[in-house]
DNA sequence: TGGTATGTTTGACGTGGATCGTACTACAAT
DNA sequence: ATTGTAGTACGATCCACGTCAAACATACCA
C-alpha cells in the first residue's frame, strides 16, 4: 500500500483532449513516430517493440503523454503492457486526423534516425 | 545597406513543411488560434488584427514561424503586412488537416484568454 | 527463494523556445 | 523634416519539456 493504484497507469481512459492538447502530444518527433506506427499496426504493440531511439524511461514518458491527452489505451499482459491507438476515439473527435498523419510522408531528422540498439538502452547519435 | 533584403520576409514561398514541421508549428496555442484565424477568414489579415495576447514582438516571432513552416504568405501593403493562409498548399499536402483544425471546437486555456496585457504593447484589436 | 524481463517513477540536467523590451527600418501623412 | 504607424531584429530571461540514469514495482520462471 504505497498509495499508488496499480491500476492506474492501466486504464486512464478519458474523452481525446482537445486539439490543442493532440496537436502538442503529436507535435513531438518521437511520439508522432509512435502513433504512426501504432496507426499503420491494428495489433497492440507492446512498449519496448517501438523503433524509437530513445531510452525505456524516455518511452514511458512519451506513452503517458500519449495517453493523457487520449490518444491511446494500454492494458497489462502478463508482463508486457501492450498499446493501442484509440483510434474510433479520435476519428470521431477529429475525422481525418490520424489518417492524414499516416498518410504524410515522414523524413525523420538525422538526429532521430535509428541505429542498432546495442542490448539495452536505445542508442541516439550521441551529443559528445 | 545592412545585407537585408528587405522582402526576404515578403515572399519566402517555398514547399509546405513535413508534417513533424507542420504539427510543431501549429501545436502552439497561439498559433494554433491564428491559424483558425486565418483558415475562417479568407481575406488577409494584417498583423495588428490577431486576436492573441502577446506583444507584436512576439507575434512577428509566431509568424516567422508559420511562414517558415510554409503555411502562410505574407505581402507588404503600404506599411501593412498581410497574410494570408497558404490553404490550397497545406491541403493538397495534408488534406483535411486545416479543416480538422478550424472545425476543432477550441477552449482556450485561461492564460490564453485576452486580456489587458501591461504597457503599451499588448496586441488590441480594432473593435470593428 | 532468487533471478530475469518489462515498465514506471523520480530526480537532475540541458536545451529549445515563448516571451518581453528596446532599438531599428520602412512607409505614410502632416 | 517631423511625427506616427506597422512591423522586424536582436538580446535577455525564464520555464517547459525531452532526455537519461538509477531505483522501484510487478509478473513470470527456474
Amino acid at each position: 500500500m504505497n498509495g499508488h493504484d496499480p491500476l492506474a497507469a492501466t486504464d486512464p481512459i478519458g474523452p481525446v483532449a482537445d486539439i490543442a492538447t493532440v496537436l502538442q502530444a503529436m507535435a513531438d518527433p518521437v511520439r508522432l513516430a509512435m502513433v504512426r506506427s501504432l496507426a499503420s499496426n491494428d495489433e497492440p504493440i507492446c512498449c519496448g517493440s517501438f523503433q524509437v531511439p530513445v531510452t525505456k524511461s524516455t518511452l514511458s514518458h512519451h506513452l503517458r503523454v500519449l495517453r493523457e491527452a487520449g490518444l491511446i489505451e494500454q492494458r497489462s499482459e502478463g508482463t508486457r503492457r501492450l498499446t493501442t491507438l484509440r483510434r474510433a476515439e479520435i476519428d470521431a473527435a477529429f475525422p481525418g486526423l490520424v489518417e492524414t498523419l499516416v498518410r504524410a510522408p515522414l523524413q525523420l531528422p538525422e538526429s532521430l534516425e535509428m541505429q542498432e540498439l546495442p542490448g539495452e538502452s536505445a542508442v541516439v547519435v550521441s551529443p559528445h
